[in-house]
DNA sequence: ATCGGCTCGCGCAA
DNA sequence: TGCGCGAAGCCGAT
């Protein structure tokens, strides 16, 4: 057994089913066939029971805030993904259902049912239900963070400073990549009665899905493939001078894998151990995000289930300052079309914006800059709060994930500590254009953007 | 160009 | 109980 114990939880405490026809993995969160700790467990399984394997995946258009732009890339991946699973052996079943449903489909012909661990709280409610609703023994396993979360700590954490020991204190435990055993049962199954997608034309998909047309696809296309290309041209050309680069908006030296990690489709313990034994300055601030800010932002809305509203995502610190200072006058206050068409009076701000519209990404440096500045151009943080997690999660291609909720309540002070107190933000941690214009040759940054646009609009 | 101060609370050492 | 220190900050003094 090459999957750590501390990754595999049961949902529930039925039985196996001596009976079943195969053993089901439901994927939703790891879209992927390499180290998938849930795929390789269920195939321990399925060997074990000399029974065949079968993965469900169910798309679905009303995913909570989910749009063209990430169906299409989401696709892009499965489609890879399938072709991985059946050149294995594997059946696998894509189907234009909600996900859990998708899996109760498959339920009363299996064994046992392993699904892989969810974070956010519709996964979670998702996973719960499962366990209630099959007759079949449900497990969960963890294969998207290094250290499972709960092995990590108990509770949430109160900064990168107090997770960060707890993760090197485990991280020697968890970061071997799993092994794929040899699958014994390769019987091909054919399933009838059912609506089953073949993902060779992704544009038929998207057309049954009957999405609206407001968002277009970002640059990025999905798939494993890209992300191993993302990932080689990183280590080729930039992670030795990622600590020097990184932060420089104007400049292109991040990995631009985090897309491709959101859907799952490559997993950060594999980028981890393609990268630590590299030596040179950039690679230990690139773990530092890749491992330690990644966690601590699934350790957050791990335990507070209130991770995406106003009212329970800072510090009370955070709030009495933010409160003392809600009737300062604001220079600027935009609504959302303002900030959403990039018509502010500052053309970073709007660069941040149109490159988050056109591409589905924004560079990271400017992420924080952008949401300090909604913050300060709004009539009060809470509405400021609001706005950012809609444009957030409708552009980025990464948005409703841990990492948003987290990058977007750090603007508002979570995991940072108070500083010198001023308008508006209080003792909030204060951005301007002065920083972005002493620290970088920031307008290099405006032309790149304008650049994009122009190929974008061709 | 460089540096210290700003300001809060966690967690560890004592 | 005291103390060190922190995810990207700004700003004024030197």
């Amino acid at each position: 057994m090459s999957i750590e114990k501390e990754r595999i939880k049961l949902l529930n405490n039925k039985e196996i089913d001596k009976n079943g026809e195969y053993v089901l993995y439901w994927m939703q969160a790891s879209q992927r066939v390499e180290n998938n700790h849930a795929l390789y467990f269920a195939i321990e399984q399925a060997n074990i029971l000399k029974k065949p394997i079968v993965v469900v995946f169910g798309i679905f258009g009303d995913y909570p805030e989910a749009n063209k732009r990430h169906f299409y890339f989401m696709l892009e991946g499965l489609k890879e993904t399938k072709e991985q699973l059946e050149n294995l052996g594997i059946n696998f079943y894509v189907l234009i259902s909600e996900p859990l449903k998708a899996a109760l489909i498959f339920e009363k012909d299996c064994s046992l049912i392993v699904v892989d661990k969810g974070y956010l709280r519709h996964q979670r409610i998702w996973r719960k239900e499962l366990g209630e609703k099959s007759s079949k023994k449900c497990y969960e396993v963890e294969s998207d963070l290094i250290v499972p979360v709960e092995v990590c700590s108990d509770k949430e954490e109160y900064s990168a400073a107090t997770i960060r020991k707890k993760i090197w204190k485990n991280i020697e435990k968890f970061d071997k990549l799993p092994v794929l055993e040899e699958i014994i049962n390769k019987q091909k199954l054919s399933i009838t009665n059912i609506q089953i997608e073949n993902l060779e034309n992704i544009d038929d998909i998207i057309d049954k899905m009957r999405l609206n047309n407001e968002i277009t696809k970002g640059i990025f296309i999905g798939g494993r493939k890209n992300a191993q290309k993302k990932l080689s041209e990183f280590l080729e050309k930039k992670i030795m001078k990622y600590g020097d680069n990184a932060s420089d908006p104007s400049l292109n030296y991040l990995s631009e894998l985090s897309p491709y990690i959101h859907f799952g489709q490559i997993s950060t313990l594999e980028i981890y151990n393609a990268v630590r034994n590299i030596k040179g300055e950039g690679v230990e601030k690139f773990i530092e995000e890749l491992v330690v800010r990644r966690e601590l932002a699934y350790n957050f809305v791990y335990y507070n289930v209130n991770y995406d509203n106003y009212n329970y995502v800072t510090y009370s610190w955070a709030y009495d300052t933010l409160n003392k200072h809600l009737d300062d006058e604001r220079k600027y206050i935009y609504k959302i079309e303002d900030f959403e068409n990039g018509k502010t009076h500052d053309k970073y701000w709007n660069s941040a914006q149109l490159e988050m519209v056109y591409t589905g990404k924004m560079h990271g440096y400017m992420r924080m800059y952008w949401a300090k500045k909604i913050l300060e151009w709004s009539k009060n943080p809470e509405e400021a709060y609001k706005i950012t997690i809609y444009l957030n999660n409708k552009y980025f291609i990464d948005g409703r994930d841990a990492n948003g909720y987290a990058g977007v309540a750090w603007c508002y002070g979570k995991h940072d500590r108070a500083w010198s107190e001023r308008d508006i933000f209080g003792k909030i941690r204060y951005m301007n254009a002065n920083g972005l214009e002493r620290k970088f040759e920031i307008d290099n940054y405006v032309i790149k953007v304008n650049e994009i646009i122009k190929g974008a609009k061709k």
